[in-house]
DNA sequence: AATGAATGAGCATTCATTCAT
DNA sequence: AATGAATGAATGCTCATTCAT
C-alpha cells in the first residue's frame, strides 16, 4: 500500500499554529518563523503547503467558523425546544474560559481587524456573519414563534445579538478583567428572553 | 528672533493622518511614508514630533476617546431625565453614518485587535473601556433609580451595552452591508428599555 | 533530505568581512551593506547569521583576541627560557608590517574607541585586556625571578608594556610615517630589559 | 562702541560640548542634537558657528592639542634641568584624574579612531603628534645630552613614550580599574631613566 | 545671532518568499 | 516532504543640514 501524505495533518497543524501565534503577536508579528517554530516544523515547510502567508490566514477563518459550529451542535443535542436551542448557542459562544478558547477568541478578533483591510479575509469574515446571522435568525424566529409573537424585530434583534457576541470577544481580549467575569452569557440571554416576552403577539391567527 | 512654535497643530495634524491611514491599512500597514502623504508632510517630520510610530498610536487612542467623550456631551446637553440621557448616550456612540465616523470606527476596531499585544496601547484602550464602564454606570444606575428598580444588574447590563457597541462597530467595519441598516440604536435601547422595564423593583421603600 | 549547516563558515566570513570594512571605514560607516558586499553576501543574510550588527563586532573582538594569541603560541614554541619567551611576545604583538595585520591593528582601534561607549563591547575588551595582563605578568615575573630580582614591580611594569603596546597600534594606524619604521618592538624590549637590569635584586636567599 | 561679537566664545562653548557628548557617545553618536543641548543652545546655531559637523570635530583636535601644551608650560615653569623638564612634560600628560581630563582622554581616544578613517582629522592628529614628537625629542635629547649619553635612540626612544601615552589613555577609557592606578607616570619615568643610564656615553669627546 | 521646524538620504533590521539540497 | 540558507524589498528611525522667521 502507498504512503499515505500527511499533507492534510501538517496544514491543520500550520494553521493551529498560526492561531497560537496570532493571539499574542497579531497577525503582521507573526511570522513564518515564528509560526514554524510554535508547530515545530522548519520555516520552509510552511510554503510548501501553503502557498502564501494569507492563505494560512483564510485556512484558519474557516477553521474558526467550523470550530465555532461544532461547539453549538455538541450543545444543541441536549436542547429541546426552541429556547433552550438559543440557551445552548448562546451558551457556545459565550461560555468561555477555557484555555484554548481563550486564543482563539484573542485570534478571532484579530482576523475581524485584518477583515478591514483585506478584501479576501473580509470575504470569509463576511461568510462566517452570514452563516451566524442565518442560525441566529432560525433560532429566534423558532422562539418568537413558539410564543407566538411577531418575528418582525429578528434581523434587528438577531444582528444586535451577533454584535454582542463580537464586542464580547473583542473586550474579553483586549481588557481582560475589566468587565465582570461571566456577565455575558447570562446578560445576553435575560436581555434576548425579556425583549421576546415584551414582544407584540403575533399578528397570526 | 526666535520662532512660534506650531507643534501642537502638526500633532494633532499626524494623528488625524494617522486614523485616516489606519483606517483604510490597518495598523502596520499604515507606514510612516504613508501617514506622512496622507498629511502632506515629510516622513522625518513624523519622528520630529514623535519619537515612535506607536508613540502616535496613542496619541490617537486618546483623542478617539476625547472625541467620543464630547459627542455624547453635545447630545447630552438637550436630554433630560436619566432614560434621555442614556438615549442620547446610545445615539451618541451608535448612530453613525456620516463620513469622519467610519473612519474613526474603523480605527477603534484595529486599535482594538492592537490592543491585544501591545501592552502600552492595551493600557489606554483600558482606560477607554474604564471611563465608558463608568459613564454607563451612571446612566443605567439613574435609570433604574427612576423607575424604583434594583440596581443589581447595572454592572453585567453595562458591560452587555459596552459589548454590543464595540461588536457593532467591529461588523460595521468588517461587514458592512451583512446586517440591517441602522439596527444598532434603536435596537440596543429597546433591548435595554425591555430589561428594565422587566427588572424587580428595589427593595427599598 | 535536510540541509548541511555552514553557518560557523557564513558567520567566521562575515566577521572577517567586518575586520576589512572596519580598518577603512570606522564602525559606523561600517555598513552592513558594505560588509555584506565585502563579505560577497546579499545584506539580509548578515542577519540571519547575526542578530545584530553589534553581535557581529562582539564575535570580531572575541576573534582578533583569539588570533592573537595563537601568534604568540606559535612564536612562543621555539623561544627557551623567560627572556626569550618575553621576547617572543613582544614580537608577536609589536612585529607587525604584513597585510592582513594592519587592517586587524586598525580594527583593533576602532574597537578601543567603540569600548568607550558601548558597555558591551567594552565587557569583552576588558577581557582581552585582563587575559594579556595575566599572560604579561606570567613573563615578567619569570623574567625577573631568572635574575633573582624582586618582582614587586610587575604590575606597574606589565601595564606599561600593554600601554605601549595599544598606544604602538593607535599610531600606526591613525599617524603612519610619522614614527620611525620598526622602533616598537626593539625599544619596548630594550625598556624592558634595562629596567630589570637594573631593578633590586630579590630579597629571597 | 559697537556691540561685541560673541562668536568666538559661542564657538569655544560649541566645541567644549562636543568634547563632554564624544567622551560619552563617540563621535557619530554625538548629534549635533545632543551636542546642541550639552551647550544649552539651539540645534540650528551650530550650524551657523560652524559649517558641518567635521569642522567642529577638527577644532577640538586642535583645542584639545592647545590645553595639552599648556599643561605642560605650566608645569615647565618650575622645572630646572633637563630631567626635570622630562618629568614635567610625562607628568602633565599621565597624572590625570580630575574630571574635566578624564573627558578629554576619552575624547582624544576617539578622535584616534576618527583620524584612522578621516583624513583630515588624520591631518590634524598627525599635526599633533608630530608636535608632540618634536617636544620629546628635545627633552630626551637634552637628558641625554646632560648625562654625556648618546643621542642615537632618542627618535624610537620617543616613540615609545608617545606610544606609551597613548595607550595609556586608550586603557584608561576603554578599561578603567583594569590597570593598577597611577601607575603611568612613574613607571614610563622609570623607564626611561633607567634606559638613559644604560645607554653608551657619547663618541664626543 | 538665534530658533526650532523641516527635509530627505541613509541606516539597521524584518520578513515573506524562494531554492538548492 | 523537508530543511534551512539565501534574497531583496520594505520599514521605522536617525541625523546632518537647511531655512523661514
Amino acid at each position: 500500500m502507498a504512503r499515505k501524505t500527511n499533507s492534510e495533518q501538517r496544514r491543520a497543524e500550520i494553521v493551529m499554529a498560526l492561531l497560537a501565534t496570532m493571539a499574542g503577536h497579531g497577525y503582521e508579528k507573526a511570522t513564518i518563523q515564528l509560526i514554524a517554530r510554535e508547530a515545530g516544523l522548519a520555516p520552509g515547510l510552511l510554503h510548501y503547503h501553503f502557498k502564501t502567508k494569507a492563505e494560512i490566514l483564510l485556512a484558519l477563518v474557516k477553521t474558526l467558523a467550523a470550530m465555532s459550529r461544532q461547539r453549538y451542535l455538541a450543545l444543541a443535542d441536549n436542547a429541546e425546544g426552541a429556547t433552550q436551542k438559543l440557551a445552548a448557542y448562546i451558551h457556545a459562544r459565550l461560555g468561555l474560559g477555557e484555555g484554548a478558547d481563550l486564543k482563539a477568541v484573542a485570534a478571532w478578533v484579530v482576523i475581524g481587524a485584518e477583515a478591514v483591510r483585506q478584501p479576501e479575509v473580509r470575504a470569509v469574515y463576511q461568510d462566517a456573519v452570514r452563516e451566524e446571522m442565518a442560525l441566529l435568525h432560525e433560532l429566534l424566529s423558532a422562539c418568537l414563534a413558539e410564543q407566538r409573537k411577531s418575528t418582525a424585530a429578528v434581523p434587528a434583534l438577531a444582528a444586535a445579538v451577533l454584535a454582542m457576541m463580537e464586542g464580547a470577544f473583542q473586550l474579553a481580549s483586549a481588557a481582560p478583567g475589566v468587565l465582570p467575569q461571566g456577565y455575558a452569557a447570562q446578560t445576553a440571554l435575560a436581555l434576548v428572553e425579556r425583549f421576546i416576552a415584551a414582544e407584540a403577539t403575533s399578528g397570526l391567527r
